[in-house]
DNA sequence: CTTGACCTTGGACCGTACTCCACTGTTTAG
DNA sequence: CTAAACAGTGGAGTACGGTCCAAGGTCAAG
């Protein structure tokens, strides 16, 4: 698969691709003549990256998963121990939201919400 | 309150406050010498900016609820509406993190999690 | 009246994550 | 054979969110 048709499947720009590539977010094959080939499997792959990201991750620690993924990429344990640490990561964001949740829900409908609190 | 005192309490650098308040995030009267001066709750509106940021609301965001906020400080319809919103725009995010919990954890404990999806 | 802590401004700089561009090479369709 | 559509590179530019610094003003304590 080259990058254009990458690129489309995965929603983003050829250029956001190379630049993934150049952080070590993806890895390609090159053709013989140059031209980058990416096994089909990147398109989830990269369908992953876009959700970490909007959940906060950034892109340096969406890559480090990756190659930690790369390096043990057999030890069942290793994986485990890994998005078990990312659902701790993902709990607390989400216990977080919940907070901001009530505290605006239980603003709504009274009188004078945060007036107070904006200088 | 002057800016050192402000950025104490807040858990933030004098810079990062004059910053906030150069894109409207904070607004400060002046001392007759040229210092700013903060209403005490300017701490809690900025407890509340850095919690917004962290679940992912840009400044400008941020800014623009605050703005809002000053344009209709009695109207508790639109205050209301604000709010409801914002629970709504949480909402969605909490129901990301929830299905890439799910995800990660149903991947916890079988042999090949992701393997194949990182080129 | 000086020292030190605090404040002011403007502007340079940084890291992250792209985005665009110019120029060039390759492949494909007519 | 040519034109369009695709690919490559390097480098500049952008937006966001700060962070640091130099040069200087203000103020309370000794």
């Amino acid at each position: 698969m080259r990058i254009g048709e990458l690129a489309a499947q995965a929603g983003m720009t050829r250029d956001t691709i190379r630049f993934y590539e150049k952080v070590g977010l993806v890895q390609g094959r090159r053709l013989p003549n140059g031209y980058r080939d990416f096994p089909p499997e990147t398109v989830a792959w990269l369908h992953y990256v876009r959700t970490a990201q909007t959940l906060g991750f950034s892109l340096a620690e969406i890559a480090r998963t990756g190659e930690e993924l790369r390096e043990h990429p057999d030890t069942a344990e290793a994986l485990s121990a890994l998005f078990e640490e990312k659902i701790h990561v993902v709990d607390a964001r989400m216990a977080e939201l919940a907070a901001l949740r009530d505290e605006l829900a239980a603003r709504v409908g009274t009188g004078c919400p945060l007036r107070a609190a904006q200088g």
